[in-house]
DNA sequence: TCATTCTTCCAAAGCGCTTTGAACAGAAAC
DNA sequence: GTTTCTGTTCAAAGCGCTTTGGAAGAATGA
């Protein structure tokens, strides 16, 4: 059924009923409510393509997914992020497009987008410090939002970020009250922006206290739990083990807890952990007192609140860019606990 | 820059240009190579919604994931398996549509997708043994693909699945080989069906061996971390334990390792398991000896399949359903061994 | 030479919708 | 009674593309 059979049935023009199903006031209401019921009765959709052809809008969001060439690695944080941002997109009609892209065609597939008019604005995902995209995506002009921050970009544009700096900042200072001196940081990818706050932040907190930074208790790469757990076992063999963990997702920390085990240690008494949560739905840290100490801050709800400001930027263009700094919740686990007697200072 | 517009600084009509750029034979070599060359230099791309109303082909692809509302859950399995079929599509020019639905308006996500024309087919996820879903999508007449099978439907429909049941067959005999016989299984949510084959599978092998079920010895449940662990640590409790555990996936067999390590026992020595590994990205079990034995598919490797299916359906309807049975690979790793000395018969 | 067939191009219709500009009542104002 | 609104409806144009049905010119065949 499209709108010109639904007017013909309804005895009305296709204007009339096209701006009586819009919301237009110059339609009488008696006519209004007899659309709305022959829409519903035979159950109208206005095809989509049409619409948007006729009105310049897509009504379709773009969210590029750029897989690692190298590591051939999803972000397993999309999941999640993508099911926070599609609850948004559904409540106000928008459909979500995405595009998974080899990390090196990426700027093809911003450019596609838009030219081909597929969508009406962009999230952007993965920023690493320095970003080529931002001004891209400037250039462009579509409206977009980026999921974390780029720190060497000096332009404004929106973006949703936690608060890495800070987080990881207490973290550490919670270890550091807890006596830990010798403290490991298990980081996401070295490009990644978020790693690099996160290591700002695990910075600030040594330095904060006096304690010089030992290199060797910091990694960087690409985070599965093989990395957490080969990092760990390295560190904890060397004659100057670290006796805490920080960890930049759940992901590495099961492998940092494996580690610890099997060297026949135990997490809080021998070892404390503290690690990032994005509340993965899958590897949820939970229950009672929650298995890990934690920073936690819910990709879902960074996902939701993206999809919010896209929106509204496509609604009403032209204002100021808006930036979100969302704080991690320190979630106090069973991984924690005062520093070894013996460990040296 | 639009055709119109190309067309008129190459002193052509729209019709000409569009031909050369679409293939039709019967433009001029020459005009074909003038064409092409100025839509290259003035970076033309056509507009999808402009292109598709006057096709009728959307030239996109619809995923519907259902969020459980229940446990508020993305399929972690999702992720991947995007990646792969996000590859083919961008081969063939198809974009990739994502909708978001809570698990109880899914009815009406599939219609929609329909009768809004935003989709030529579409890519069902996570079938039940019943579904309702598939004579929907029937009677909906779009094209489409199911990852995975559901057992009680009796119409044909085209699908690509692992081979569930002989996978967890083949597992099963593989511990009962090492001399296990009392088997634990770590299932997926009971109403999937992947889960009934699995469970299947492993019926199958124990009674083939003899061997009786122990109810108590079977759990089906959403697959986390948590649940791995809790089943383990339950069951290494009894006071007949189980030697050997079959999970459903790499997430929840992280928590029967850390459950089996807990209690103090050995991964291969004590306590052999055996996975099913979708190859998850950033929970891959490789190396050279991989940490788990397990039965590999690769989901990303469905994802392709699905969609390649897909476009081809699409191209030319109408074809007979083709249903694709993946064997999943057996990769011996380091968590199997034989059954302890003292292990009950 | 003229009729016929290719080859190459084009004008115009149409996809399903929105939106502009106008028309037509009936009511209100004069 | 005429004019001016006001409220309601409609015809038609237009969004950017594909595709149908020619048409014009070149090539072919008798």
């Amino acid at each position: 059924m499209n709108l010109k059979q639904l007017s013909q049935t309804l005895g009305l023009s296709q204007t009339t009923v096209s701006r009586a199903l819009n919301g237009y006031p110059e339609v009488a209401e008696a006519t209004r409510q007899r659309v709305q019921k022959a829409a519903a009765e035979y159950a109208y959709r206005p095809n989509t393509r049409a619409k948007g052809l006729a009105t310049g809008r897509a009504m379709a969001v773009g969210h590029v997914i750029p897989v690692s060439s190298r590591h051939e690695m999803v972000n397993p944080v999309f999941a999640d992020f993508t099911a926070g941002a599609g609850e948004i997109y559904v409540t106000h009609g928008y459909d979500m497009l995405i595009s998974v892209v080899p990390d090196d065609a990426e700027e093809q597939a911003y450019r596609d987008l838009a030219t081909k008019g597929s969508v009406d604005g962009i999230i952007m995902h993965g920023p690493r410090s320095t970003e080529a995209r931002i001004s891209l995506l400037q250039e462009i002009g579509l409206p977009f939002v980026v999921h974390g921050r780029a720190s060497d970009e000096t332009d404004d544009y929106d973006w949703v970020d936690v608060n890495n700096r800070r987080a990881f900042r207490r973290a550490c200072e919670h270890l550091i009250d807890l006596g830990h001196r010798r403290i490991a940081l298990i980081n996401g990818l070295e490009v990644m922006d978020f790693a690099r706050r996160r290591l700002a932040g695990y910075l600030e907190a040594l330095q904060a206290h006096g304690i010089d930074a030992d290199p060797a208790l910091i990694r960087s790469d690409e985070m599965t739990e093989a990395y957490g757990y080969d990092s760990t076992r390295q560190m904890l063999a060397r004659q100057n083990p670290p006796t805490a963990f920080l960890s930049s997702s759940v992901i590495p920390t099961l492998g940092i807890r494996r580690a610890v085990e099997e060297a026949g240690l135990r997490l809080a008494r021998d070892i404390s952990v503290i690690t990032h949560d994005d509340e993965l739905s899958y590897l949820r840290n939970g229950g009672e007192v929650p298995t890990f100490t934690a920073m936690r801050s819910s990709v879902r709800q960074a996902g939701r609140l993206c999809a919010e400001r896209l929106i509204a930027m496509i609604r009403t263009p032209g204002g100021p860019a808006q930036n979100t700094l969302l704080e991690a919740e320190f979630i106090p686990g069973q991984s924690t606990g005062p520093a070894p007697g013996g460990a040296t200072a």
